[in-house]
DNA sequence: TGATATTTTGACGTGAAGTCATATTATCTC
DNA sequence: GAGATAATATGACTTCACGTCAAAATATCA
């Protein structure tokens, strides 16, 4: 299936690029609505009509870009999860690639929110969505794999049938939703509520990484938490990942 | 201050609520961008003009409806720890309050989610904002005066001065933090979350306790997880909060 | 090179947001 | 209670953007 592209298709192709390259940035800071067509088509240099040929309407142009973003962070998981280290850190790793994540590719972080929404979704195209569902079901695989590892290398235990543990009725599925509840849930909170600093949540990231950690603890996921050499790791853990980037990523 | 209505205010007041009570449901099901002032002054039963003597723009309304969601869920926390129970089952009970304020409340819940975005937070008035944050805040108060009361009881330590225990660096801001995330996370994954169930999660909500449940016995809040019960008062506090929903909560 | 297929174009129809001068209605004063 | 004044309601109007589509321009192929 692999046919030498025409100079048009190569075109096509480069502008299809261009198109939400120019999009990015103006979905992340306004959102769908501060996305014009009319003036896309004019910094792209080409009429509406044309775009029209690429993208049916303008929540397609964010689902790819947020297809986009769960791509980049895919990436960013799978690195993480190839660093040498205990089972523990290897989570712990992930966490992290969602801090960079959110850190150095902020407008993904914002296109991949934007599309949970079911104004935007419900007029995407299967196709597209199908895409999607694939990367985000791939993303929590990595994250399953290291769950997985853990339970191979005996430390972690789910379902312990012995005295009422705090496991019991845990499956892999269940940590992960909970990893992902929590960082997720923790980093969205971070940049969208208003009352966080109210609260006194001055190092929502720190405070993020001791929840997980605590939880990890609750199942009895080994070795304990131990903040000292958590912190060294976190650091060697970020450097490997920012260097990884390309070199579009946001400074920091 | 109080002084007495005239008939013309108490039209006016009416009306604004009559306003919210319309737009709830179309906000709900479609966003945004689904609320035509024009529509929606005719279901009034009014001109245009008039809604937007009321409401600068559509955002403020949404923003007004937002404001209703986390008032309700307010009055839910202080039911669920007004109830007689351990610490650790009053944190749970809240735990629960969450659950049927999304379950029974859906459309304020909706609209809680909408505010927050930029492009939608942006166009409102720093007033109505300001009430918004006092009432988030005082949700999150109502959360940390239990996890008060699990130290005061003993029930729950944090910082050990001792030997490197999970806990260290955890304030009583970090474990509400915690909670939130992973709860609030939780179900807006659950509700947004398109491969959820390609994960292989079938019951979000029970997943979403377990992993409270784990990372509260992570930080070692006493008495630890106990299924048994657990399902019991679980049971008793739902049957409890839904009783106390004025009639016009979705039926279940 | 001419025929056919593909792609581009931008004027057009539609629909909704927010404004504002004017009309209407309420409130107040004597 | 009638007239004056203030508050409120109205809807035509301007503005703006989406998405369409028939016609024009361009590319591909034989």
């Amino acid at each position: 299936m692999e046919t030498t592209l025409s100079p048009k298709q190569r075109e096509i192709r480069r502008r299809e690029s261009r198109i939400l390259e120019l999009a990015r940035p103006v979905v992340s800071s306004g959102g769908l609505a501060a996305l014009s067509m009319e003036e896309l088509a004019s910094r792209l240099g080409t009429a509406k009509g044309t775009i029209y040929n690429h993208f049916p309407n303008k929540e397609e142009i964010v689902l790819a870009l947020a297809v986009e973003a769960v791509d980049r962070r895919l990436d960013l998981f799978n690195r993480a999860v190839m660093l040498r280290g205990s089972s523990r850190q290897r989570i712990a790793a992930i966490g992290i690639a969602c801090e960079v994540y959110v850190d150095r590719l902020p407008d993904r972080f914002r296109a991949e929110q934007l599309i949970r929404h079911e104004t935007v979704w419900g007029k995407t195209s299967a196709k597209r969505q199908e895409t999607l569902r694939t990367c985000e079901t791939r993303c929590m695989h990595t994250v399953a794999g290291v769950v997985r590892d853990a339970i191979a290398a005996g430390d972690l235990v789910l379902s312990t049938p012995g005295r009422g543990s705090a496991t019991r009725g845990h499956r892999v599925e269940d940590v992960v939703f909970g990893l992902w509840s929590l960082t997720h849930g923790g980093l969205v909170l971070e940049s969208t509520s208003p009352s966080l600093a109210d609260l006194g949540i001055v190092d929502s990231r720190a405070a993020i990484r001791r929840n997980c950690n605590a939880m990890l603890d609750g199942l009895g996921w080994k070795p304990a938490y131990d903040p000292k050499a958590y912190a060294d790791w976190i650091d060697r853990v970020r450097g490997r990942l920012v260097a990884s980037l390309p070199a579009d990523a946001a400074p920091g």
